[in-house]
DNA sequence: CAGTGGCCCTGAGCGC
DNA sequence: TGCGCTCAGGGCCACT
């Protein structure tokens, strides 16, 4: 489900609502991508602090207060995770995984497949959180992203552009929906090398990544699926996919079918004639 | 080093 | 209605 917008958008609707709040009770269900690191009784006593975002991770500072632990929570959606907030605490689902049950809330984490993770680390900038995050490349928004930057990241690497995007050690955030999106903005054929995009079409590309992603921030997440934030609001549709899961659809620019391929093992949509080579 | 494929897990959708 | 198959928005890791 989450890409970058739908990531930030979960965090903002959390973020200033738990800032303060005092966690009364951790519980786990079962095992997610990487073990919690610490017992759950630990996190007991300690004071949030303001969520933050690195690419798809959320990294939720936990203050020591007066008796708890000093550290935080880096968080992460999978493929199928969700985060909700809610002032009643009810019995666990089957696929609740994640509760941190506050003074002001339960924040719970749903995630039916198990792809998604918290651990714990007692800071951003130490192990396990920043092993974790050291291959991230440069946010979209970053003003360092440039189309220059972005030539030189891809300078020796054969891959395909797609694959290289999704990689996300260049720029993060543009998941398999919005990587398809964003090279279709771009005019550009998903296949091609990445090494050889000219500098003209680096910058046509980081347009088009900011573009996709910004646009999606802006509809509130996406826009493409079954979205909620931590509320359980649901992101308008303003932002149609061009591409994504409509194999065999007319183009909407020039009514050319578009094609499906399969790159990595991941599902690549795309239009043969306005993506070039 | 870059690139490839496997794998973690559950549920939805489809053809038969 | 049920079964078996394929596929799904992510990303680490072992291997070549």
């Amino acid at each position: 489900m989450p890409e970058l917008p739908e990531v930030e958008i979960t965090r903002q609707s959390f973020a200033q609502a738990l800032c303060g709040a005092r966690v009364l009770e951790a519980r786990l269900g079962k095992p997610l991508r990487w073990p919690l690191g610490v017992a759950p009784e630990a996190l007991q006593g300690s004071v949030l602090g303001l969520a933050q975002r690195r690419g798809k991770y959320i990294w939720l500072p936990l203050l020591a207060g007066q008796s708890g632990l000093e550290g935080g929570l880096l968080l992460h959606l999978g493929m199928s995770g969700s985060l909700g907030l809610t002032r009643e605490r009810p019995a666990p689902g089957v696929h609740d995984h994640f509760d941190l049950w506050t003074d002001r809330g339960l924040l719970r984490l749903h995630d039916p497949r198990r792809f998604g993770a918290v651990v714990w680390s007692r800071a951003l900038d130490a192990a396990p959180a920043a092993t974790l995050l050291a291959r991230l490349g440069l946010e979209p928004f970053d003003p360092r992203l440039d189309g220059r930057y972005l030539k030189q990241a891809l300078a020796g690497r054969r891959v395909a552009i797609k694959q290289a995007l999704l990689a996300g050690d260049v720029v993060v955030g543009a998941g398999n929906i919005y990587a398809c999106e964003a090279l279709f903005l771009a005019g550009i054929d998903p296949r091609l090398p990445a090494h050889k995009l000219s500098p003209a079409r680096c910058d046509r590309l980081v347009a088009a990544v900011r573009d996709v992603l910004g646009r999606a921030l802006n509809a509130g997440g996406s826009t493409l699926r079954d979205f909620r934030d931590a509320h359980g609001v649901a992101g308008s549709f303003q932002m149609l996919a061009q591409v994504y899961d409509r194999e065999g659809q007319p183009c909407r620019v020039c009514t050319t079918p578009l094609r499906r391929i399969v790159q990595g093992q991941r599902s690549t949509y795309y239009c043969p004639k306005c993506q070039k080579k």
